[in-house]
RNA sequence: GGUCCCGUGGCCGAGUGGCAAGGCAGAGGUCUGCAAAACCUCGUACGGCGGUUCGAAUCCGCCCGGGACCUCCA
C-alpha cells in the first residue's frame, strides 16, 4: 500500500517512495544518555517505531533503521565530572581519565534506555544500528575537514565554527522552520560571549578542549585542535557512514527542527555536498494533564516512575497511539487507564476468536477492515482513524458468532495489525498458571468445588481472599479463569 | 517582541463547508446463585463575540485559555 507522510520540508503530505526500490533508510535522533529518559522522550521513539513498522507492514518495505546514542555533550560531561552528584555507585569508581568516566556514566544510562525501550516493545532487532557518537569521532573529524576545505568553516580560539553567512550566500538556511534573525526574542539564549564565533548564529562544529574534560586529538590543516564534536555533527557523520546520502527519512521531536536539524542539513550539504534526507518527520510534544512536563510542576515522569506507580508499559504504548503523532499528546493517568481497558477488550476478543466456532457461524469480510485500517495508517500514520475503524468493526462483529474461516482470516489480520501495534497476544487464552502461586490456584480450585456443591457462602469467602491476594476469578459455563487483577 | 499549533460530550480523541468517528467512564438490559467477565442498547459535545455563506466545529477578524519554537530540550 502506498504511504503518504507529512514532510516538514514542504509542509505538506507527500507520497512516499524510497530512493532505492523496496528499501527504506531511516534515521532517528536518539537519546542523550545523561539521565533516565522521560515519557516525552519516549513519545519520540515510539513515533519513530510506529513509522518504521508501518513502512514494513503496510508499505511492504525493508527498513534500515538507525538511531544514535549521544554519549558526548555538555550534560554527559557535567554528569560524569569528578564530584558530580549524578554519579551513581553502579557506574563504578570514578577514574583520573575524563573519557573513561564519561564512558562509565553514559553506558549506565544507555543500558537503562535499552531496557526502557524494550519494555515499550521497541524491538532491538528492528534497529539496523544504535551507534554511539564517541565511536564516530573519525568520520566527524573528516566532515569538519571537508566543511572547512569548502570554505564554510573557520577556526577561532581552538574551536571550529560553521560559517553561516558564507553558507547563506550559496544555500537557503531555514528550510524546516523559517527563523527571522531580526526578531530574535530579547534574552533568548545566544550566549555570544561564551565562544569566539563571528556571528551568534554560527554554530560550533568542533569544541576546543577544556581542562578536565574528555577530548580527542584533531589535526586540521596542520593545526592541533584537541577537543570534542559539536552537537549536530554526529548525526551528519553517522548518516553518511551508516546509511549513505541521501537517505529517505529523518525523524525527531518537533523541537529539533531548529537549530539541530537545520544545522545538520547545512553541515551535510556543505561538507558532503548532498542534501541528506528526502523526508523530515517530526512528532509533537507530550504534555502531562494539559501542562508542559516540568520538574517544578511535579508532573515530570520517567518510564520507570510510571512503572513504579503500577502502569503497564504496553498500556502506555497503546495510549500514545490514540493520538495523531503531529498533535500534542495529553498524557493523563485516566487516559492510560482507558487505554488499558480498551487494550484488554481487544485481547478478550482475540481469545474468543481462538475458541471453537459454532456450526452455523457467520462469515465476515476481513479484507475490507484490513484495507480500511491499513489505509488510515498509510495516510500519515493516522492511528486514531485506524483504531476508530477497527473498533467499529469489532462492535459490528461479535467474535463468538463467527465461523471458522472468518476467525482464521481475522486472526491473520490481527497478527499483521499487531506487528505494528504490538500490545496483544495473538494466542489462545492460556491460564498463566506458572505466574500464579500454587496456593492461590489451590484456593481457586477449592472455591470452584464448593461452588459446584452450591456452598456459595464459603465459595464467596474464598473468592474474597483470592481477590485480596490480587487475583480475579471469572466464571465460565463449565470452568473458570484465574488471572492477576 | 517575532513565528506557529491547539481549544469538540464527564475524560481522551477524529472530523478542516452539507445531518458530529472511535475509546474510556456513566445509565439500562441479557447471562450468572451473587459477583467479575462477556454481550446488547443508550450521547440535546464543537471556548467567547462578530463576519462570509443557502449552509461553519470546519473559512475570516477580534477576544479568552493551553502549548511550542526563537542557537545544544524529544
Amino acid at each position: 500500500m502506498r504511504i503518504e507522510l507529512f514532510n516538514t520540508l514542504s509542509h505538506q503530505l507527500e507520497p512516499f517512495e524510497p530512493l532505492q526500490p523496496k528499501l527504506v533508510r531511516m534515521y532517528t535522533c536518539g537519546p542523550t544518555v545523561y539521565d533516565y529518559a522521560h515519557i516525552g522522550n519516549m513519545r519520540a521513539f515510539l513515533c519513530a517505531d510506529l513509522l518504521q513498522r508501518v513502512l514494513r507492514v503496510v508499505g511492504g518495505y525493508q527498513v534500515r533503521w538507525v538511531m544514535n546514542i549521544t554519549d558526548i555533550d555538555d550534560k554527559t560531561i557535567r554528569g560524569s565530572a569528578p564530584g558530580s552528584p549524578l554519579w551513581r555507585p553502579e557506574m563504578g569508581e570514578q577514574t583520573d581519565d575524563p573519557l573513561e568516566n564519561l564512558r562509565r556514566y553514559t553506558r549506565f544510562y544507555e543500558q537503562a534506555f535499552l531496557e526502557d525501550i524494550a519494555r515499550l516493545h521497541i524491538r532491538r532487532e528492528d534497529l539496523f544500528a544504535l551507534p554511539r557518537a564517541t565511536e564516530y569521532i573519525e568520520p566527524m573529524q573528516e566532515l569538519v575537514r571537508r566543511i572547512v576545505a569548502r570554505g564554510f568553516g573557520y577556526v577561532a580560539a581552538g574551536s571550529v565554527y560553521f560559517d553561516l553567512s558564507a553558507w547563506r550566500q550559496v544555500a537557503r538556511y531555514g528550510r524546516l522552520l523559517p527563523i527571522d534573525p531580526a526578531h530574535i526574542k530579547p534574552g533568548a539564549r545566544v550566549d555570544a560571549d561564551q565562544y569566539e564565533r563571528e556571528e551568534v548564529s554560527d554554530f560550533v562544529l568542533w569544541k576546543g578542549r577544556k581542562p578536565g574534560e574528555p577530548f580527542w586529538d584533531f589535526e586540521l590543516n596542520g593545526q592541533q585542535l584537541p577537543g570534542r564534536p559539536g552537537w549536530h555533527l554526529e548525526c551528519s557523520a553517522m548518516e553518511y557512514t551508516l546509511l549513505g546520502l541521501p537517505f529517505d527519512i529523518h525523524t525527531g521531536g518537533i523541537d529539533l527542527r531548529f537549530p539541530h536539524h537545520e544545522d545538520e542539513i547545512a553541515q551535510s550539504m556543505a561538507g558532503y555536498g548532498i542534501d541528506p534526507t528526502r523526508f523530515w518527520v517530526h512528532n509533537e510534544f507530550l504534555e502531562v494533564e494539559g501542562q508542559k512536563m516540568s520538574k517544578s510542576l511535579g508532573n515530570f515522569f520517567t518510564l520507570r516512575d510510571l512503572i513504579a506507580r503500577g502502569l503497564d508499559p504496553l498500556d502506555i504504548r497503546f495510549a500514545l497511539l490514540q493520538a495523531h503523532y503531529r498533535l500534542p499528546f495529553n498524557f493523563t493517568f485516566a487516559g492510560v487507564e482507558a487505554a488499558r481497558r480498551a487494550r484488554q477488550r481487544v485481547q478478550e476478543y482475540i481469545y474468543q476468536l481462538h475458541e471453537p466456532a459454532p456450526p452455523d457461524g457467520l462469515s465476515v469480510e476481513v479484507a475490507a477492515v484490513r484495507a480500511e485500517v491499513f489505509g488510515h495508517l498509510a495516510q500519515d500514520l493516522h492511528t486514531p482513524k485506524a483504531f476508530a475503524a477497527f473498533f467499529r468493526f469489532l462492535n459490528a462483529t461479535p467474535a463468538a458468532e463467527l465461523d471458522a474461516e472468518s476467525r482464521r482470516q481475522l486472526l491473520h489480520f490481527l497478527s499483521e495489525f499487531n506487528l505494528i501495534v504490538d500490545v496483544w497476544e495473538i494466542a489462545p487464552r492460556t491460564p498463566r498458571q506458572q505466574d500464579i502461586p500454587a496456593e492461590i490456584r489451590e484456593l481457586a480450585e477449592k472455591r470452584w468445588q464448593l461452588r459446584l456443591q452450591r456452598r456459595y457462602a464459603e465459595a464467596d469467602a474464598l473468592r474474597e481472599r483470592i481477590q485480596r491476594a490480587g487475583y480475579v476469578i471469572k466464571d465460565l459455563r463449565d470452568g473458570y479463569i484465574l488471572e492477576p487483577l
